[in-house]
DNA sequence: TATTGTTATACTCTATAACTATA
DNA sequence: TATAGTTATAGAGTATAACAATA
């Protein structure tokens, strides 16, 4: 198998819409280019923001996700967020040499271990959403603000589908 | 710099958008999140069709691009796509070893190579073309089909805007 | 000396499976 | 024997720079 060097980054795209719908097709008006471009806009404006979670994106997902109930087991952890066990393994391990989570055993059962966030972690949270929203906003900047939110919902809708279809 | 292993897929995701709003926040209503399941899952669709081309989906795209216009030069190839020059030559050398495209070298200057598309090649994108839209549809199936020209029109808006601002 | 295209090297992230300690 | 968590190894993709040929 080859292998690639570098980088897809966004095109230089001069071409008009015009001039794409006179044509017989062209890269822009692909779906999954145009999911891809903008979904690497929101990435590259969020790693600035998650530059200081340990484990970046999938770090604060971890995070946010263990503050909404009640301490899980690491596996369940794992599992409700379609996370492979031993890259949670690495995750906790940045989370909580950093501070942020607690690893603790489970009385229960003495293999297992407790995941819970600790102060610090949910003061990272709480700086982290306000962050991500003013980007979520920036990108999609371009609608006016009623259409952001049928864009929302519309892609809420459409997830929420793909997740079932899975 | 600690390495991660395994990879994130979709979350079982069994909490309701009701239950999401009554929470002070849960992950499926990050849209840099909706965004990138639903990206993932258009490509794992458009994987199985581009397992044909050479270079999968940016194989197709040096194609489908190389094939609008004249004959191009390598580097300029590169940066129209946005595309690293050091990938554009693996690329080439699979897609050229397809007989998908062929290059020849550039009488104005010998050190380039002018990209063209074989026969086989323009064969390659017509059959490639359909399958993509049907996967596109797929895609956008939870949504009726006024809607989903809705959504392809604010993400066009969306693209080019990011395109603009990169 | 700068540029087109090619090749080489190191680094990051991922997939897989083996290992340990408990059950 | 099976499970929770950890660690090790190999692979796929990327970034970077060095290189050859030509301008």
């Amino acid at each position: 198998m080859r292998t690639y060097h570098g980088t897809v980054t966004v095109p230089a795209a001069e071409i008009t819409v015009e001039e794409c719908a006179s044509t017989s097709r062209c890269v822009e008006a692909d779906l999954g280019f145009a999911l891809g471009v903008l979904s690497r806009r929101y990435q590259k404006m969020a790693s600035r923001v998650l530059s200081d979670v340990p484990g970046g994106a999938r770090g604060y997902l971890v995070l946010t996700s263990a503050s909404t109930q009640e301490p899980r087991r690491q596996l369940t952890l794992a599992q409700d967020l379609g996370i492979d066990r031993t890259v949670m393994t690495y995750l906790l391990d940045d989370l909580e040499q950093a501070g942020f989570v607690e690893r603790r055993p489970d009385p229960a059962d003495r293999r297992a271990r407790l995941i819970s966030v600790t102060e610090d972690g949910l003061g990272l949270i709480d700086r982290t959403v306000n962050c991500l929203d003013a980007a979520e906003d920036e990108v999609l900047g371009a609608l006016p603000a009623q259409d952001r939110t049928v864009f929302r919902d519309m892609l809420q809708r459409l997830t929420a589908a793909a997740t079932e279809a899975e």
